[in-house]
DNA sequence: ATAGCTGCAAAGTCTTTGCATGTGT
DNA sequence: ACACATGCAAAGACTTTGCAGCTAT
């Protein structure tokens, strides 16, 4: 679990942006789940610090730290965030749903070739590059449960 | 450029789906292009041909095409199908969005390695993997011209 | 004071669906 | 014949926006 939810203020600050109720406990929600969740997802969790947040709201702050580096979005038909910004890849169970992280040095040198050989071949300029795991998570593996959606 | 466009009959047969007109020709514009098209793309290109089929009909069959095998959706805010279906990645320009195909031997031998490593480290049941590559395609590269999107 | 935020609700986008009609086998 | 497809239009799901009233600085 993260343990960061304190100077989600500094952040903020450090940009340039206006310290908002609904902004700052936007940023401390993302910062203090590893669920890759979706916008109404973090609209309920700010909702019970603070009841009268809109949807809208939430959207737009969302947006606005995936703009400022505060935040990352992961693409797919349903938008996701990530407040992790450290250099990592996702993997998603194709069971579930739910995102988890494979951080950095695991997968970072060998794709860093990778990245180089094809660049080096194509002669495409690669500025960077995403990778995304599919699979079982651990939970699928074992339980013969019925599926769940995360978040 | 492609050039199948001949026995999309014969895969759509030998599934024991339903030959049709606008099934025939969606799949058809979806082997004649490497753009990665959107629905709404190949819908006005179907119609160059049959005018009367709806937007509709097109999401439909390029869904069924995707769950018969014969065709890959490409995850995003909006959808993008693709009928190669041999291993490869894709390179989106974050110019011009454009999505150029990044073909297998290159990218795989090392992807693989890369998969093997991260399953064995992590625990997870890794099944297959996608990789986007991102950077200016060689037009944008070059172009001083203002921003186009793709299709 | 005032540029920037917010809540609310309405409007957008893209995609899916219900239904009566048409069509491949 | 008859199960399956289609066109059309309406409905959905998710996201963005306009606006008048707040609020951080």
């Amino acid at each position: 679990m993260r343990t960061i939810t304190k100077n989600s203020e500094a952040a903020l600050r450090a940009l340039g942006l206006r310290l908002t109720g609904p902004r700052r406990v936007v940023l401390e929600v993302l910062r203090g789940t590893e669920s890759h969740p979706t916008a109404e997802w973090v609209h309920r969790v700010v909702r019970r610090r603070l009841p009268r947040v809109s949807l809208g709201t939430v959207y737009r702050n969302l947006r606005l730290l995936v703009a400022e580096g505060l935040a990352a979005e992961i693409p797919g038909p349903h938008a996701r965030f990530d407040a992790n910004m450290a250099a990592h890849h996702h993997f998603t169970c194709v069971r579930c749903g739910r995102i988890l992280d494979v951080d950095g040095p695991l997968a970072e040198p060998h794709a860093e070739a990778l990245r180089g050989r094809v660049a080096a071949r194509t002669g495409l300029a690669i500025t960077h590059h995403r990778i995304e795991f599919f699979g079982r998570c651990p939970q699928c593996r074992s339980a013969k449960a019925r599926p769940r959606r995360t978040p």
